[in-house]
This record gives structure tokens, C-alpha cells and sequence, in this order.
RNA sequence: GGCCCCGUCGUCUAGUGGCCCAGGACGCCGCCCUCUCAAGGCGGUAACGGCGGUUCGAAUCCGCUCGGGGCUACCA
């Protein structure tokens, strides 16, 4: 019967560390990957918090875990924070270049009888697991090695062991603590069994590194998703015991799942942030989504700058139930955000999807073409595909003739043709000349016939539903002599 | 299985005992505007998971129940 170990009562600590007031937060991403709204959505919330305090904004990468951490990811996290405007204080805490802080700390704990080395195979604590399982109990490791004598410990080595170790939970009575978000929190210690603190190999291990690192960053807040709510627990033990008689307030947020409730994963759409830059979303869109996900400001207004979402924002007002990742609404508040850039701005976001598919262009055409699709474009992915047009090359512009098969009102398609090039050849190339156009051009019924000759079915569907930039209007900006050529040549096509 | 968290329109939410036979936004539907598609304007559809309690009075408090999610790793 192992001696019960007497840990510092954790429910009575302070709440509060550091100078009253000053707060800082940091948001510590694994390098395992791209960040996903999730992860954004954190930091996001952490950087609010902190800003709206006038407190600090840590980044920490956690990486830990060596074989999954990758520096490329550590670059693309730092370039897609950068992108939504959530500048951190300082530079990047790498957890990799603390390991002797973990360990030390980890040998304290050992030291002081609060860890244990312990030698089972991965085999042993599945096979000590399901026996607890089987027995009713929580699942997990049953502390057998907690008081090993030194010989018996000695002898585990020889056999080849490798030693890992385990931080030791009390036995008995509850932990608590108080989330900023979900109020107290409480669970039976004896639920929790002893978790490994540093691996086999020698390397120490997220809970040890987190609880380390919280304290000596002197973190007074931890803003984080609510997986690691239970893990909270054992943070606060690891840290209390480690020797802090202080402890970080806590804020949990709701998890942002995917459509039907799953979590968001690929199959819903873009989950990367570089997925949703990449498909032309703003990032003062995205932000300004992702802020309206678990939290609301008091009046009830939607579309926020960051600033006004900084000196708006309060934890308490953050939801307690899990969100869906809504991408209409997402697509409405892009929108939003497009037609409120200045022109200049809004020609400086597209151009980068133009030249990519184009290179360099008329930097007249694309900025007056970006004024006539401002008002209607959801991403600059769409905006670059309404004046696709405008740009592509002659030869690669073509109407397929199957296409024109289906457009209904064939057999007048000489008439039509005829009168557009009749109007479009007699008339000055002015807007107040065009606008004489319209009338006999409507009342030909032609207008959808001249769009498809002139602008193109790149974008638009035949099925009679064609998006796009207004007809007139670019027939002006294309210019008179290809637009005649491109409705000659559609002529032609159809024999 | 055990433990923890959560539960208001299809979705995001407002709401902290009477102001709520529940408000806003997205979506959807209709109308207006109109050369297409949008944008914009106007109008409409639609929710307190269920059952018990507490109370003069409950979306708001309590219990149970059902449902969803998370954790239960030598991942973070």
C-alpha cells in the first residue's frame, strides 16, 4: 500500500499572479501541422484578451514532440498569424531549446518524491489498463511502481528498461478550479491516475513542458479550447508541486465543430487558414467570423474591425457550447469586407489572383474592372474569375460550340448577331452612347447572346444562369475591336 | 465503460425570474430594383430537447432524462 503523498491543497491557492493588472497570455501551437480555425480561433482570442487589457501576447511553440515538430510549420504559423494581424510580443518561446528546464523540474519532483521513475512496457500498461477497466475502475496505470526501493529499480535497469516518469496524483478528494467561461470546474482525484511526465527516451512531455513554461513565463492567463479542460487538473497539481503557491485564471472556449456537428475536418472545406487566404478570403473576414464563433459584443453588431473587436471583447461574454463553422455566413461576411476596402486596397488584393493567372496586366482594365466587381464579388477568387475575360489571351478564348447548342433562341442567332455588331459598329465608344444601346439591344433578347460572344462563358454557367460584370460596361472596358471579333468569331463558329 | 463539459430558429447568437406568445445576423422564400449575376431595399418562414419541481410568474433556478461533444496516450 503505497504512503499517501501530501500535496498542497490546490483549491486554496490565489487565484491571480503577478502585478494586479498585468496580464499576459501566450498562444502555443504544436508545429505538427498548419493551423486550422481551431488553433487560429485560440490565438485569436488570446491576442483580444490581451490587447483589450493592454497586457502581452506570447508565442510559445510547443514542440515537444521532436519527431512530429517541423520547422517549415513553425514558419507557416508565424506567416498565417501575421496575416490575420495578430502580432505577438517578444520572440517565439521554442520549447525544444528548454528541455533541461522540463527535466530539471522534472528531477525536483523526483527528488521530492512528487514523481517516480517506472519501468513497464507499452504491452504492460495496455494489459494494466484493461484489467482496471474490467475491474470498474478508471482506466489507466495503477501507480505500481510509485515505491520501488532502489534496488528494485536498479534491478528493472539491468533487465534493460527503459525508465520513464510519472508524476504522482493524489489519492483521494477533489480538484477544482474556477474558468473564467464555465465557472468551477471539479473532479474526483482518484479518476485521474499517475501520468507520465517525461518519456523513455528521455524527453519530457506537453503537461510538464505546459506547466513549466506557464510559471516561468509568469502566464496569468490561459486562454485554450476546451480538449484540454481535464487536463487543467493536472496542470495545476504539476505546478503546485513544482513549488508555486500561485495559479493562472483559466478560460475555456468552445470548440468550433463542422457542418453536422463532427468535427471540422477537410470533407466540410477548408480547415487551413492558407486554404482560406489561397481561396481569397480577407483576413479581416476571417478574424472578424471567427471572433463572432463563441463570443458576441453587447449591442449586437457583426461586421468589427479588430480594433473594435479588441476594446469590445470580454471573456464573459464568450458562449458555452460548441459552434459550427458556418462557411455561407462566412461567405456573407467576406463580402461584407470587400465592399468595404477602398478601390486602391481591394485592386492591391486581387491583382495577386490576376497576375497568377495571367502575369502582369493593364493596370487601368484590372482597376476599373475591380470597380464594377467590388459590389458584387464574395472572395477575390470571384472577383478575379468575373473579369477572367478581360485578360485571357485571344486563342485560349473560345465558346465551346456545345455550349452555344443549348442557348435557347438559336435560329435567331444571325439577327442577334447582326444588330449587336450593327449597334456596336455605328456607335461612338462612349458610356452615354451605350446606354442608347440598351433598349434595342433588350428588346432583342440578344443581351445574353452578346455577353457569351464578348465576355465569355469562362465563368458562366449556359444553363441560363450567367454571373458577371455589366455587360455594356465591358464591352467598353474589352474594347470595340475585340469585342466585335469575339462575336464575329462566335458567328463563324456556329457555322 | 468511467469522468468532465454543453443543450434558444437549419446555422451563429441576444437573453442572467416578469420588458420574451423570445430579438438580431447568415441561409432560405417572396416582392422591388435590374442588360446577366450580385449588391441594395422591403416583407416572410423558423427555436427555448423532454419530463418533473421551486415561484404569483421560468428560456432564465433545481432534479431527472434524452441528446451532442471532450478527456481517459511515453500526442498536444
Amino acid at each position: 500500500m503505497p504512503a499517501a503523498v501530501n500535496l498542497p491543497d490546490v483549491v486554496n491557492l490565489p487565484d491571480v499572479v503577478g502585478a494586479p493588472g498585468a496580464v499576459r497570455v501566450r498562444f502555443s501551437p504544436s508545429p505538427t501541422g498548419t493551423l486550422h480555425v481551431g488553433g487560429v480561433r485560440t490565438a485569436l482570442f488570446n491576442y483580444l484578451f490581451a490587447r483589450h487589457a493592454g497586457g502581452e501576447f506570447l508565442l510559445r511553440i510547443e514542440d515537444t514532440d521532436v519527431a512530429r515538430s517541423r520547422d517549415e510549420w513553425v514558419t507557416g504559423i508565424e506567416r498565417t498569424l501575421r496575416w490575420l494581424g495578430l502580432e505577438w510580443d517578444g520572440e517565439p518561446v521554442r520549447q525544444s531549446t528548454r528541455f533541461d528546464r522540463y527535466l530539471e523540474g522534472a528531477s525536483r519532483l523526483v527528488a521530492s518524491g512528487r514523481a517516480y521513475e517506472c519501468f513497464e512496457t507499452p504491452e504492460e500498461l495496455e494489459a494494466i489498463s484493461a484489467e482496471r477497466q474490467a475491474a470498474g475502475l478508471p482506466p489507466g496505470y495503477d501507480g505500481r511502481a510509485r515505491d520501488l526501493s532502489d534496488a528494485e529499480r536498479a534491478a528493472r535497469a539491468a533487465e534493460g528498461r527503459p525508465a520513464s516518469i510519472r508524476f504522482r496524483t493524489p489519492d483521494a478528494g477533489q480538484a477544482v478550479f474556477h474558468d473564467l467561461v464555465r465557472g468551477e470546474v471539479r473532479v474526483e482525484w482518484a479518476t485521474i491516475s499517475d501520468f507520465v511526465i517525461v518519456r523513455s527516451d528521455g524527453s519530457p512531455v506537453f503537461y510538464l513542458a505546459n506547466a513549466v513554461d506557464d510559471l516561468e513565463m509568469g502566464i496569468t492567463h490561459v486562454i485554450r479550447g476546451e480538449d484540454l479542460l481535464d487536463s487543467t487538473h493536472r496542470a495545476l497539481a504539476l505546478r503546485a508541486a513544482l513549488g508555486s503557491d500561485t495559479r493562472p485564471e483559466y478560460a475555456h472556449l468552445p470548440l468550433i465543430l463542422g457542418d453536422g456537428g463532427a468535427k471540422l475536418s477537410k470533407r466540410h472545406g477548408a480547415v487551413a487558414v492558407e486554404d482560406f487566404e489561397r481561396d481569397g478570403y480577407l483576413s479581416e473576414a476571417l478574424a472578424n467570423y471567427l471572433a463572432l464563433l463563441g463570443w458576441a459584443p453587447e449591442d449586437g453588431r457583426e461586421v468589427l474591425t479588430l480594433a473594435e473587436i479588441v476594446s469590445e471583447f470580454d471573456l464573459g461574454r464568450v458562449t458555452h457550447s460548441a459552434a459550427r463553422f458556418d462557411y455561407a455566413k462566412l461567405d456573407w461576411m467576406n463580402g461584407e469586407w470587400i465592399r468595404r476596402l477602398s478601390l486602391d486596397e481591394l485592386v492591391s488584393r486581387v491583382e495577386p489572383f490576376i497576375t497568377a493567372r495571367f502575369g502582369p496586366v493593364d493596370g487601368a482594365t484590372l482597376r476599373e474592372a475591380t470597380r464594377m466587381g467590388q459590389e458584387r464579388a464574395v472572395t477575390l477568387a470571384s472577383l478575379a474569375d468575373q473579369m477572367d475575360f478581360l485578360f485571357v489571351a485571344p486563342d485560349r478564348f473560345a465558346i465551346e460550340p456545345e455550349a452555344w447548342a443549348r442557348v435557347e433562341g438559336l435560329d435567331r442567332v444571325d439577327e442577334v448577331f447582326d444588330a449587336a455588331m450593327g449597334h456596336l459598329e455605328l456607335c461612338a465608344w462612349e458610356f452615354d452612347a451605350i446606354g442608347g444601346l440598351r433598349d434595342p439591344i433588350k428588346d432583342l433578347g440578344l443581351s445574353g447572346k452578346a455577353r457569351k460572344a464578348a465576355m465569355g462563358a469562362l465563368y458562366a454557367a449556359v444553363e441560363g444562369r450567367s454571373a458577371g460584370l455589366p455587360l455594356f460596361d465591358s464591352l467598353v472596358l474589352l474594347g470595340r475591336a475585340t469585342s466585335l471579333e469575339r462575336m464575329r468569331a462566335a458567328r463563324q463558329r456556329l457555322g
